[in-house]
DNA sequence: ATGGTGGAGCATCCA
């Protein structure tokens, strides 16, 4: 089974060139980021016709999730537990697919936490402490579990088309790279890391001629507990979603692209 | 000198 993620920016904006994907791509399992939109305008009709689960966290004008499993779904939760935040940057379900065991997944869009240090970046690393958190206690189940989004983390200086411009940015800091590690050393496997030999991207700036030039970051993770490591097949980043035609010429692309796995 | 990219939503904030 196929679990995606995809930083949207803006669900109605976007929608011509996400159905396009989706049809393509036909993921099992979607979460997006970015939606910037109340639950009742989320276009849910759209993916129920073409076969999906649709379970949303949204709000207004910034921020949100959503869920979307052609597989039945149970025990949803909407924000990071025991975290009070005022912003819908979480969506977890277990999948329950008919023909293999379950899968847990969390979509989760972290705090971009610039300018920093300051308020923000403060808000970035409490969220990161409390997803850690919550992290720790989903392997402690010993499922499967994907926990993949847009981490808004640059992992390492290969994820950054020039790393000595982005030491001080809130994505790439020691700090901020030091948090994400937390979470892979508690026994999480970023998956295209490892299964792409050469380094990639997964988002361009819309300033600048980003694209053109491949200036890109490299932010969007799949993370796979040891149980998910253990039937995963393959993934990648699809990259010719950020072409300017890719899926349709009325509308823009995101600034991200989808990221996936393939789960035995 | 000014704007520079894009989305939400209507003046600016956010990324």
């Amino acid at each position: 089974m196929k679990i995606a993620s995809f930083n949207v920016n803006s669900i109605k904006a976007r929608l011509p060139r996400i159905l396009h994907w989706f049809d393509e791509a036909k993921p099992d399992v979607c979460v997006l980021q970015e939606i910037k939109c109340i639950d009742e305008n989320f276009p849910a009709s759209e993916f129920e016709d073409r076969g999906y689960n649709v379970e949303v966290f949204g709000q207004k004008t910034y921020n949100g999730v959503a869920l979307l499993s052609k597989h039945p779904v149970e025990d949803v939760i909407r924000g990071v537990p025991g975290f009070e935040d005022e912003q819908s940057r979480y969506i977890e379900a277990v999948i329950l697919p008919e023909d293999t065991d379950p899968v847990r997944v969390g979509g989760l869009y972290l705090p971009n936490g610039n300018p920093a240090p300051g308020p923000k970046y403060d808000y970035k690393l409490a969220w990161m402490e409390a997803f850690t958190a919550h992290a720790e206690s989903l392997l402690a189940l010993e499922e499967a579990t994907v926990l993949c989004g847009d981490y808004n983390v640059i992992p390492e200086p290969q994820g950054v088309y020039a790393p000595d411009k982005w030491r001080e940015d809130a994505l790439f800091r020691l700090e901020t790279r030091q948090a994400f590690r937390r979470i892979l050393n508690l026994g999480y496997f970023e998956a295209l890391h490892h299964l792409k030999p050469e380094p990639f991207y997964t988002f361009w700036d819309y300033q600048g001629g980003a694209w053109d030039q491949d200036k890109g970051l490299r932010i969007d993770h799949l993370l796979l507990s040891p149980q998910a490591v253990d039937r995963l097949v393959g993934g990648d980043a699809d990259r010719a979603v950020r072409e300017p035609n890719s899926g349709s010429k009325e509308t823009k692309p995101s600034d991200h692209v989808p990221v996936w796995v393939e789960i035995a």
